[in-house]
RNA sequence: GCGCCUGUGGUGAAAUUGGUAGACAUACCAGACUUAGGAUCUGGCGCCGAGAGGCAUGGGGGUUCGAGUCCCUCCAGGCGCACCA
């Protein structure tokens, strides 16, 4: 009987199906484990052969550990709300409830195809109100909580508002708060909620008509479609993600996540640890007034060698401080500034600026030191000002080089001549206090001094800012705020804020979202609802969450459920989420934690980074002005085009011209030039997408192959992480295997061939070795070794002509998380009742695997001459002599003397002479 | 510029603690069976060399009895950050 996986994968698919056979439940008595995938956007593409790489690996994982006697939580759902869907509604009309519908219909469909274990009666779509009244009632969660810095986690506002009116806090007294008004009162409060309402500057974007988190924008264009991105004062909502940034950074020592994810979450925090340090302005005009230039450096030690400060061109306080002769210069160099948009700044960093004519006084010497503005200190970030030192920074030392400023040398013994030094293990000179220190010992030096005499203080900055979760488009969750008369955000308490039907997306005025448009929705008896809605992380940030108990209508997730599920074991995904994704849900997760409703502080404990798969497209070649194509080994002949083409009709390399004749009118008439009969493309590693033509669909690759080889050869390409093209050259080997082993069972005809005569010693050890590295391979998330071990053993099995049950069942369960399907056919077939799913993971018996000989490679001065066998418990002394006297040995010694004799038992020997 | 990662046959790759480099596949070559082969099976397959043997893990250097693996340095590719004071 031959492989039939159609028949076999469509009986298994609906018998699971039937069965609810990956339905799970809370079970105290097993441990559990919760193995998630990043869940996807149903986008109206489908799923394409990169796509599920990620997939597969955690559904193999989430089976294997399934058979290995955990209840394993293996969830899936559909981030399912988001832009794409929303422009197509503007393109097609069709409003997004319904495209997401059909889209999250294909993607199920394709998902099941593959085999994979989702329980689906825990899928979650962020788009469906049942979801997003509990994303709503977590985002009331975060602005009804404030971070206590003493406390160091989020509390409720309450706590605060009974600060404030029992013993102050902060600039504001008990007197103080008593006296506002409720307005102030919220107002004050608005300062320290963790979501947020504040009117600051923004990414937005006019042809998305939105704003958009930092993370959105990449090089100063949007992320999604390239759009310029520009910055705009706007009242946004944020959250207070800042105040988690020193948990968000401690927390990664402990976490397993890839070491560039970390270091990318790292840097994008970008904490710096320096002092802010006051310089009085020098100026009689403003003597009185007591103004004073905060600054914030990293390095306080280099403090006598500032020879100049430069501001952010931004800041008020220039206007201030700038005499009356720079007026005009002064103002020419701001407009400069603000005609420049943040691409042409990246792009041309020339040096530029502009005096003050205004002096600080140095806080030590009480000189004067002049006072620039200019570009190249950011208004965002620390104090937007700086005490410049140019012998230790390399702009400051550029701008003061062009601008003719002096570079005092407080670096004993360095010349400063053509460069800056930024090495802090040199010795400090001309620098009063810190005179003989070395820079690093200095900078704490420098800070106690400063603190002293109450010029400055210690200070930690961090780079990067709250979040921006506004946006002001239609496809999102509704803000459950209601802004009253008297300008008060105010929560709507009953959930969910339903997302009203609209029939057009386009903006609202001013700058509003769509929902602004529908005025009968945005008018309530209370006040105008927020038109705003939350951004694509807002749903992702919680959903591992709400699988643990799903359809749960009273509360986000049980704490029974939140306590048995707890952290995500392993999470599975695209890197690409590192910054956004991850550190927004570390943070929901905290601040959940931190208020008492879930036990852990962390969502993930691991993370795996799946590689990208890409399109390997193809190319042919059309001889300029014709219809004529010339193979690729003879393009270099003629003035030609490269063309893609359709991967998939290709054969590997080589064209099928008749279907290329069918692929497009023009090509009917087409003529060929062929090399050795064949017509060969050229070949790219590109992304793969529908404009290059080089997407490969799963469901063809099924039908032709089955998806128990579509999982095998995706697992086969190379290690998870790495990223490769997709080529289906190669498919052919895993199928082929997938068959012999089929054939282990199964002789020509059809009659099931095993025995249940007792295994041979050889058979246990092929069997137990296999079993070694299957297990090893797993915890290790190394698939692709796995297949080859799979193959190995089917090598050596189907050579020693193995009919034994006991043998052939375990290699079976072994296989099963792999290739689900055939591997439920035969369990089965050679007699079980039950699924395989419920199969107990063979454990190997080392007992087995003992030797009592070992043949050692034998090497003569480090190179491997022979091979000889001796028992393991051989004394060394044995061994030597043994050894000396082969004769292989002796020739490559030539009768040289022996100078070492390396023995490592059970591995190698060396001869050295 | 800074940080992280990766460089191994024609191709995808393996080598788990420093111990026989290239497992397992694919491509290719030769053969068997066959009406047929795009089924199946057998053998070959890093490079040079007739052979003995030599040379080989991006280049160069080092540590070691022994290095793909550790250290230094340079080169190439990928990813991230990029006026962050």
């Amino acid at each position: 009987m031959e492989y039939n996986f159609t028949e076999i994968e469509n009986k298994w698919r609906v018998y699971w199906k039937e069965n609810k056979s990956y339905h799970v439940e809370i079970d105290t008595k097993k441990p559990k484990f919760y193995v998630l995938d990043m869940f996807p956007y149903p986008s109206g593409a489908g799923l394409h052969v990169g796509h599920p790489l990620g997939y597969i690996a955690s559904d193999i994982f989430a089976r294997y550990k399934r058979l290995d006697g955990f209840n394993v939580l293996h969830p899936m759902g559909f981030d399912s709300f988001g832009l794409p869907a929303e422009q197509y509604a503007i393109e097609t009309g069709q409003h997004p409830t319904k495209t997401t519908e059909v889209n999250i219909a294909r993607y199920k469909s394709q998902l099941d195809n593959i085999g994979f274990c989702f329980d689906w009666d825990r899928e979650v779509r962020t788009s469906d109100p049942s979801y997003y009244k509990w994303t709503q009632h977590i985002f009331s969660l975060l602005f009804e909580a404030w971070y206590n810095p003493n406390s160091n986690k989020a509390e409720p506002i309450t706590s605060l508002i009974e600060k404030f009116s029992t013993t102050g806090y902060q600039q504001i007294s008990t007197a103080d708060w008593n006296s506002f008004s409720q307005k102030q009162q919220q107002d004050t409060l608005m300062q320290y909620r963790l979501a947020y309402q504040a009117e600051s500057y923004v990414n937005w974007c006019e042809a998305l008509g939105t704003v958009l988190a930092n993370d959105e924008v990449v090089n100063g264009v949007s992320e999604r479609g390239n759009h310029p991105v520009v910055r705009r004062l706007m009242t946004q909502w944020f959250l207070r993600i800042t105040n988690y940034a020193e948990r968000l950074l401690d927390g990664l020592d402990a976490l397993q996540y890839p070491e560039s994810l970390k270091e990318m979450q790292r840097n994008w925090i970008g904490k710096s640890v320096g002092a802010e340090i006051q310089f009085a302005i020098n100026n009689e005009e403003l003597a009185d007034e007591n103004k004073t230039i905060r600054i914030f450096t990293t390095r306080p030690d280099t403090i006598f060698g500032v020879s100049f400060m430069v501001m952010a061109p931004e800041l008020d306080l220039i206007d201030t401080i700038t005499t009356a002769e720079q007026q005009q210069a002064i103002a020419e160099y701001k407009k400069y500034v603000s005609s420049r948009s943040e691409i042409e700044r990246m792009a041309d960093k020339k040096i530029s600026g502009c005096f003050t004519g205004a002096y600080a006084m140095h806080p030590f010497t009480k000189q004067e030191i002049p006072i620039w503005i200019s570009e190249y200190v950011l208004a965002g970030y620390g104090t937007g000002a700086i005490m410049a030192v140019p012998a230790g920074d390399e702009r400051d030392y550029k701008f003061a080089k062009h601008f003719n400023i002096a570079i005092p040398n407080i670096f004993e013994g360095v010349d400063i001549a053509e460069n800056t030094c930024t090495d802090k293990n040199v010795t400090l000179c001309i620098s009063d206090f810190l005179n003989g220190l070395k820079a690093k010992d200095a900078i704490h030096a420098a800070i106690k001094k400063i603190e002293a005499e109450t010029i400055g203080t210690a200070k930690t900055m961090y780079k990067f800012r709250d979040a921006g979760f506004s946006r002001q488009r239609y496809w999102g969750e509704p803000f459950p705020i209601i802004h009253t008369n008297d300008g008060i955000a105010k929560l709507v308490k009953e959930l969910p804020v339903q997302l009203p039907h609209a029939e057009t997306y386009s903006h609202g005025p001013n700058g509003k979202g769509p929902l602004a448009n529908l005025t009968e929705w945005v008018q309530t008896a209370d006040g105008l609802r927020e038109t705003d809605t939350m951004p694509g992380y807002a749903g992702s940030s919680w959903y591992y969450l709400r699988y643990a108990d799903p359809n749960n209508e009273n509360e986000f997730a049980s704490r029974e459920a939140t306590d048995y599920w707890n952290q995500v074991d392993v999470y599975i995904g695209g890197a690409e989420h590192a910054v956004g994704h991850l550190l927004y849900s570390r943070m929901w997760c905290k601040v959940l934690f931190d208020l008492g409703k879930i036990s852990f502080d962390e969502p993930y404990k691991k993370i795996i980074n799946q590689g990208m798969i890409g399109g390997s497209s193809r190319f042919v070649y059309r001889v300029k002005d014709s219809n004529h194509f010339v193979s690729f080994g003879l393009k270099d002949n003629y003035v030609t085009n490269a063309l893609h083409v359709d991967v998939n009709i290709c054969d590997n390399l080589e064209l099928d011209i008749e279907k290329f004749k069918e692929w497009r009118a023009e090509y009917t008439t087409a003529t060929f030039e062929l090399e050795d009969g064949k017509y060969i493309c050229g070949t790219a590693f590109e992304k793969m997408s529908k404009s290059k033509y080089n997407v490969v669909n799963p469901d063809d690759i099924i039908t032709k192959y089955g998806a128990d080889t579509f999982r095998m050869y995706e697992m086969f390409l190379g290690p998870i992480e790495l990223s490769k093209p997709w080529d289906t050259k190669g498919i052919e080997g895993v199928h082929r295997f997938l068959r012999k082993f089929w054939r282990l069972f199964y002789t020509d005809n059809g009659e099931l061939k095993i025995t249940s005569d007792a295994a041979t010693n050889e058979e246990l050890k092929t069997l137990h070795k296999h079993i070694k590295k299957i297990t090893w391979d797993m915890e290790h998330f190394s698939f692709n070794t796995s297949i080859a071990q799979f193959m190995i053993v089917t090598n050596e099995l189907a050579a020693m002509n193995c009919t034994k049950k006991e043998i052939l069942e375990a290699v079976l369960i072994t296989l099963a998380p792999f290739a689900p399907h055939i591997t439920e056919e035969l369990f089965h077939a050679i007699g079980n009742t039950t699924s395989i799913l419920d199969a107990q993971f063979p454990k190997c018996n080392e007992s087995y695997l003992v030797e009592n000989t070992f043949l050692y490679p034998i090497a003569i001065n480090g190179k491997a001459r022979t091979e000889m066998e001796f028992a393991f418990d051989a004394s060394a002394e044995a061994v030597q002599a043994e050894v000396l006297k082969n004769e292989i040995v002796q020739k490559w010694l030539e009768g040289r003397e022996v100078k070492k004799f390396i023995f490592v038992k059970g591995k190698m020997i060396n001869v050295v002479g």
